[in-house]
RNA sequence: GCCUCGGUGGCGGAAUUGGUAGACGCAGCGGAUUCAAAAUCCGCCGGCUAAUCACCGUGUGGGUUCGAGUCCCACCCGAGGCACCA
């Protein structure tokens, strides 16, 4: 009769409930002051056309969060938005033959559709998108306010250089030293560009990293860094017959008697002074001019150099020692010229080596008359000065200190703390982005773009020729006036970390059009209680939007001090990789889905096929890319499976911060653990309206009960605490499997049965929103679940009798006992000596030691 | 090259403070059900062994400890970042 139950329907449920929360704006965040806020939010995407697995991860992560918090009664703030200026725009334009804006627009309603698919809770109502004048004016507006505080300032620096194209290139369009577009060799070329003063926020950005108790230790370590401070000495070093001063920093003043050249960059002053009649060296420098500025293409290439014909006076032994252009010495880091000490230094030591120059050793090892450097060099800090004057036999910190006291009573320079960390260059050579609101006079004269011309609105409309902004070919669109006197606009862009350094503030207030922030509204809900994003964000982003607070805070827009009070940094999304390799020799990459697998009978892979019958060769797991071809699209997956399956394989899979590994047997296997769970509501349904009478328990349902208990205690912890989500789902499924194992033959079987089943509802609630919210009501409820409360531990349910106590002998398990709670060591070590296997381990040996961890283990040692 | 993180069964992972290694799931194998299949349910599932006991086993080599996946030293391999991808 009834045998034809009601079956789990993801598509027909899921978008019932997303109508409902739509409806009655079930995730609309107000600044009530009556609730605990919670401000979570997930880095907001890039967007690129549709989502892709990464962002269903981190927008999962975030949406679990969030859900958790509101059952524990919080009032939770989770928006969503935009990062909308960016390259992949322009580059998309010129391929689909369209405008920037109109293909972004486009993405970003396709991609809205997307989230809302998943069951995301949104406040939609606070949607930014940073392309936007309603955004970017007020980062237009809070540049001209730093400007006029000192905090911006222009200088030349390298940038990569297509001379054909004659434009600027990224990083990344440049490919094996060539231009992307064309194929020309790049060149580094210096150009003219806007700074912030992030190195004057250096130590106060180091400084509060010790404050940030809720960030992962890695991130702060990494950030600690890449600020990079140093104690060191700041040295001039004449230049033998000629007025010029060469200034070096170095961190290692105890081998300063140990310096036998001087290198200088190639872009340095005194380097294009010597090539000038040096033929030779002028070709050098041009050669040195042929690279990335990327830092990993420095370090990795090989080392160069030149000798400039000069020489440097040594600041206390007056020697000279040769000036030596070398290609890893960079303009734009420090002074552009370094002291070599090729003894105590293995980069010097080998670009010594090459270039016959001297190595003079003057730190020996302590036990050691003197320093063996015939193989290479000896970095150690723990020697001994010697062969060094009046310095020898000093420690580090004695040389350290003795050389800088000499040197700056000398007056030939001083102590010096030095950042690696460099102001920020916020300008960029692109159109689609914000432009920099600054005019140009006729006399030459830059000034800030007066309040009345903010925004300085990027024109949409517009035709991309793939090499040059439309706003830099089109000559009229710069032109503007300035107290009555013509004046332009400059062309250049920000770099869009600008518009991800504050949107978590505007999410406060984006409607308020009196400022850039409504103090009221921004501090009730900073800072962000939770920040979740990936961990390539670690240095460059949350440091720039680090910095951004601590600016806001100084114009009195906020009034704490770091915007992120914990963080969360997940794992990337991989997937298999198959290849076969064509006629050409070329691998040819397969969807993972359209091949088809056979294992042997351990469950290895012995071959893959696809679905036409071609060989392929597994590549193993990857970071899904296009490349590859093998993303899975989060689309595809939620038609099939639905939102819920998706959720739940994403959150059980792995930790959040590790790699994901997508496979599709596993979100088959998510999809059936919610079958059944769907199943055993369903037949509980008739037990519902039973009453558990907790006095009435036997000792097995007490012990069911207990596991309960534990279970909610444990999830609680796992999600709240320790953001472990993937146990806490195993828990509840643990819990699961020991409910089927009980008996449904009293109500109170029933009953408690019913009680599991709403407490698992509720825990599964914010992981899978959907099916539970539909479960809740058919338990019984009339009230929907998005505002019902999280479980709560009863303490008297956990108290136990029994306890497991193990046996070791010499520290291997030997035995098992079961013993009342309250046992001694005494009682404990009586019943473990009635066990057979552990006498027989202890046979013929004396005791020697026996160490009791109650309640948990018994090691008896013997010899 | 530099900075950071990771390495545990066939696979993803668990073991939270140094205390039972392999929870939970996937794959696989065996069985029930079925005309058959799918779905579902039950059982097995690190290696060695016929099996039990024992022994071996958390990338490699050392060390600390009554006891090490966990702590220390050295090494190997993989991933993320390195300032104009976001």
């Amino acid at each position: 009769m009834s045998d034809i139950k009601e079956q789990y329907n993801p598509q027909e449920i899921e978008p019932r409930v997303q109508k409902h929360w739509e409806e009655d704006q079930t995730f609309k965040a107000t600044e009530d002051p009556d609730k605990e806020k919670f401000y979570c939010l997930s880095m907001f995407p890039y967007p690129s056309g549709r989502l892709h697995m990464g962002h269903v991860r981190n927008y999962t992560i975030g949406d679990v969060i969030s859900k958790f918090q509101r059952l524990n009664k919080r009032m939770v703030l989770q928006p969503i938005g935009w990062d909308s200026f960016g390259l992949p725009a322009e580059n998309a334009a010129l391929k689909n033959k369209t405008a920037p804006a109109k293909w972004t627009y486009s993405n970003i309603a396709y991609m809205k559709k997307q989230l809302k698919q998943l069951g995301f809770g949104y406040d939609w109502d606070r949607e930014i998108a940073t392309c936007k004048p309603e955004y970017y004016r007020w980062e237009q507006w809070f540049f001209t306010q730093l400007y006029k505080k000192g905090l911006v300032y222009k200088k030349s620096t390298s940038v990569n250089w297509c001379p054909h194209d004659q434009t600027v290139l990224a990083n990344e369009q440049v490919i094996d030293g060539r231009c992307w577009r064309c194929d020309s060799l790049v060149e580094r070329k210096e150009i003219p560009q806007w700074f912030l003063k992030i190195t004057n926020y250096a130590e106060e950005l180091l400084k509060d990293l010790d404050t940030l108790d809720g960030w992962p230790e890695m991130v702060k370590t990494m950030q600690r860094n890449w600020i990079g401070k140093s104690e060191g000495l700041t040295i001039q070093f004449k230049v033998a017959n000629s007025d010029e001063i060469l200034e070096i920093y170095t961190t290692r003043p105890d081998t300063l008697m140990g310096v036998t050249y001087v290198a200088v960059a190639a872009d340095h002053k005194i380097a294009k002074e010597a090539a000038q009649n040096n033929p030779e060296l002028q070709a050098f420098l041009t050669e040195c001019r042929n690279t990335k500025v990327a830092e990993a293409e420095i370090a990795t290439m090989e080392k160069k150099g030149m000798a400039t014909g000069l020489y440097a006076i040594h600041p206390l032994t007056n020697e000279q020692v040769p000036i030596m252009v070398a290609n890893f010495v960079l303009m734009d880091y420090g002074t552009g010229a370094v002291m070599a000490v090729p003894a105590h230094d293995q980069r010097d030591y080998e670009f010594a080596r090459k270039y016959n120059l001297n190595i003079k050793a003057v730190i020996r090892p302590k036990d050691q008359e003197q320093a063996d450097v015939s193989e290479h060099s000896f970095e150690d800090k723990t020697g001994i000065v010697y062969n060094s004057g009046e310095f020898d036999g000093l420690d580090f910190h004695q040389a350290f200190n003795a050389v800088a006291d000499k040197i700056e009573s000398l007056n030939k320079g001083h102590r010096t703390v030095n950042y690696r960390l460099r102001d920020w260059s916020i300008s960029r050579q692109r159109y689609w982005g914000t432009p920099i609101p600054m005019l140009t006079l006729e006399n030459g004269d830059v000034v800030p773009a007066p309040e009345n011309q903010i925004p300085v609105v990027l024109p949409e409309d517009v035709t991309m020729d793939g090499v040059q902004s439309p706003i830099k070919t089109n000559k009229e669109w710069a032109k503007t006036t300035y107290n009555g006197q013509p004046a332009l606009k400059e062309t250049d862009t920000f770099d869009t970390f600008m518009e991800s350094s504050w949107y978590y503030a505007r999410y406060c207030c984006n409607h308020y059009t009196e400022g850039m922030l409504d103090p009221q509204k921004t501090n009730f809900w900073l800072p962000v209680d939770q920040y979740i994003g990936g961990i390539e964000h670690a240095c460059m982003h949350l440091l720039y939007a680090r910095f951004f607070h601590k600016l806001l805070r100084d114009a009195g827009l906020v009034n704490c001090d770091e915007p992120f009070k914990k963080l969360l940094c997940q794992g990337m999304v991989l997937a298999d990789a198959f290849y076969y390799i064509d006629k050409d020799g070329s691998k040819v990459w397969v969807s993972p889905l359209d091949v088809k697998v056979t294992r042997d009978d351990k469950g290895k892979i012995v071959e893959a096929r696809t679905l036409q019958g071609q060989s392929v060769v597994h590549a193993g797991m990857t970071k899904m890319s296009k490349s590859k071809n093998n993303g899975i699209d989060p689309q595809t997956m939620v038609e099939r499976y639905g939102a819920d399956t998706v959720r739940l394989f994403m959150m059980f899979a792995s930790p959040a911060e590790l790699t994901l590994e997508w496979k599709e047997e596993g979100v088959e296997g998510a999809l059936r653990f919610l079958k059944k769970l769907w199943n055993i509501v369903i037949s509980a349904i008739p037990y519902s309206g039973l009453k558990l009478d907790v006095s009435k328990l036997n000792e097995n349902q007490k012990a069911l009960r207990r596991e309960l208990h534990k279970t909610i205690a444990k999830v609680t912890d796992d999600i709240g605490r320790r953001q472990t989500f993937n146990t806490a789902i195993a828990a509840v499924m643990e819990l699961i499997n020991n409910m089927n194992k009980a008996p449904l033959e009293t109500d109170q079987d029933r009953a408690l049965c019913v009680d599991i089943l709403n407490n698992i509802v509720l825990m599964l609630y914010p992981i899978t929103p959907h099916i539970c919210f539909e479960l809740w009501h058919k338990l019984g409820h009339t009230s929907n679940i998005d505002n019902e409360s999280w479980p709560v531990v009863d303490e008297s349910a956990l108290v136990e009798t029994q306890k497991l106590i193990v046996i070791q002998v010499n520290g291997k398990v030997r035995g098992k006992v079961n013993v009342a709670v309250d046992a001694t060591k005494e009682q404990i070590m009586e019943l473990a000596q009635k066990d057979a296997t552990v006498t027989k381990f202890m046979a013929d040996h004396e005791i020697k030691k026996v160490i009791y961890v109650p309640g948990k283990l018994l090691n008896i040692v013997v010899g």
